[in-house]
DNA sequence: CATGAATGAGGCTTCATTCAT
DNA sequence: GATGAATGAAGCCTCATTCAT
């Protein structure tokens, strides 16, 4: 909506490229000669924009985290039952990581290249996301909705399916994006003993495939 | 057992540390110089065990999943009923992915920083494995003891459940390994719809942790 | 004429510094740590300024040669008697030799320092140039002017003369240029059989020292 | 004739292997790895052979040295007349710089490539071959058999064109080394106005084409 | 005599970063 | 705000040489 100035979106430019880059060839294994050829500029005006290679990191996996928080909690709160919150998280969680594959697999693999600071900056945004996902489990099952053999695993099975989307989702690909949350809801919801789970899954999200 | 000449066992040390190395620090993050220290070497000295550094990390990668087939192949061959074939296959993925979790965890990271011939050469046998999984999931549909909603996508969520375990499991953490496997198995079997799921997997591997 | 940039003096005094340095210890004992010295920035310098060290001495050799080539060429349209451009060819031959020592000396001793593609475009500039003076000297054979007895091989002694005065001339050496020039025309003329030989070049050049 | 011991044909074939790869790749492009491999032993055995391998490039080179000037002094004491010593010469000359080629062109282009002692050894080497030209051509000057204009730049021409034959003469080329002789004979004969320079080189020679 | 392994020095090249223009 | 150029650090790799076996 706003209009960005010519700076801004020279900025944004180089953050897309660089996640673009950082996802493809790693952050080690991306120059920013690499980024700046890419945004079409010099290596040297880089430096207009940003303050250095890590805090180009940083900003790429912040915004990611800050957006998946934000719209993961739109979501839920559209919902007042436990299993259609849940439902909204896994739709809302797997459609993210097919969109917004790069940054999302940056967010995972490159954690290692942050340095300390920022790397726990990041990693308790991550846990921040997957705790609301952990207590709303939870309390599906102290409401006897669902039968959770142990949350904290539920949560990381869920957050894992999502991190291995982002690894080979592919918009022209065999699944389309409604079938994969369609049928990774049913399994989720099947492993939590959600009764007439499958029927579920159908009348909230249709058919699905 | 058979006793290894000097030189072999440097090769093996180089190895090691560098599987340690990648899986902590990323490929384009560990330099040689690091893999030479922490063998006790010299940087040159590498050269005399090893072609390059990407040939060490493809050697790797190479070592991990044949060792991942292999042995996979063995615990499934022991068992005659299909879903104790699952089973078998769920519990020994899960296990190697905790035990050689850098190892495995480098299989997934790296992939990009292989060269397209090596790179080709790993996904291959990274298919392979896949594939192994979706027979016996298919069979299991087709033998009537299990609700296979999709092959492919239910033997993605079970590679992404290893992968994930990789990425966290500590051998002194709070999750057990057999903790772990019991957990995991029970959640595949529900999604899976397979009859009496817990109990099944309780009888098989003892209930758990 | 035109004023150089900083830059394209600093590229302009590259190539200087790596033709006295090739010449002086080869190809491969010159490092460019050497360059960067002489030329008195730091190695990683030069390569705002050149693409490799491959490239550093196809630039040189290749300079040299178009050089060579194109005065060549003036020389001798600027005469009309076939022994005349002769002579002109002869005299500028030398004197380029001289005068251009380093890098002519580069041009012969380090063709085999060019990957297989450079080297090619270099030795086909080597070919045009003599080929050139073949022609010349069969166009004299024709003409009756004189005696010729296999013109690839009065070529190459030709070229070989200009070759081993590259090795030694020295501007404060015991032989000045022009007596050089004057003697090995003298005898060039006189292995072609051409009548009055030595008066002949006397009368075109001078006394010669 | 003598029988070598297994240890002498080794230290033999480095030579040999040396020789051809200083001469194809150069000094500093050729590294003791490739020697031992074309001799088909490793490198740490070289130095069972050699102290090292300025010692090696020495070792070529002075052998080299020896024999042309050891042959030399054979084919010119062979003769009597001045002329015919002279024939004798170049005829060796050309003879030795087509069949040795490779040793040859080492002399020429790796000078640069020993350390200061061993190269002034070498340097006093090739300036008293090249000083037993130039005085048999002053003999023949002051003999009136050949009318000399500058000694030095008479003998220099013929050392040339001895060191352009080494780079270009190849036995299955398109000149047979006879007719190389025989041409350049008549050539330097001419230069140095011999009456009767062709006749008299056929006449010696044969008529060599 | 041959070998495998180690070493230290050095080579080419890339890179993040800085700064004057 | 962009550019060209410089820098110092570092990276991968090669090499001559040594030495224990």
């Amino acid at each position: 909506m706003a209009t960005l100035t010519a700076g801004q979106q020279t900025a944004e430019s180089i953050r897309q490229e660089a996640a673009y880059l950082f996802a493809t060839r790693g952050y080690g294994g991306t120059s920013l000669r690499d980024v700046a050829a890419r945004v079409g500029i010099k290596v040297g005006s880089l430096y207009n924009h940003i303050a250095s290679k890590q805090e180009l990191l940083l900003s790429v996996m912040g915004h990611t985290m800050d957006d998946l928080m934000a719209e993961m909690t739109e979501a839920v709160a559209a919902q007042d039952d436990t299993i259609d919150r849940l439902i909204a998280f896994v739709g809302h969680h797997i459609r993210f990581h097919a969109e917004r594959a790069q940054e999302v697999f940056i967010g995972n693999s490159e954690l290692r290249s942050l340095e300390d600071g920022p790397r726990e900056e990041i990693v308790e945004k991550r846990r921040a996301y997957r705790i609301q996902l952990e207590e709303l489990l939870t309390r599906a099952g102290e409401e006897g909705v669902a039968d959770v053999v142990n949350a904290r695993l539920h949560a990381y099975s869920i957050v894992a399916i999502g991190t291995h989307v982002a690894g080979w989702y592919r918009p022209d690909g065999a699944f389309g994006i409604d079938e994969i949350i369609s049928t990774y809801t049913k399994l989720i919801l099947r492993s939590l003993a959600v009764p007439d789970a499958d029927r579920r899954v159908d009348a909230t999200l249709g058919a699905g495939s």
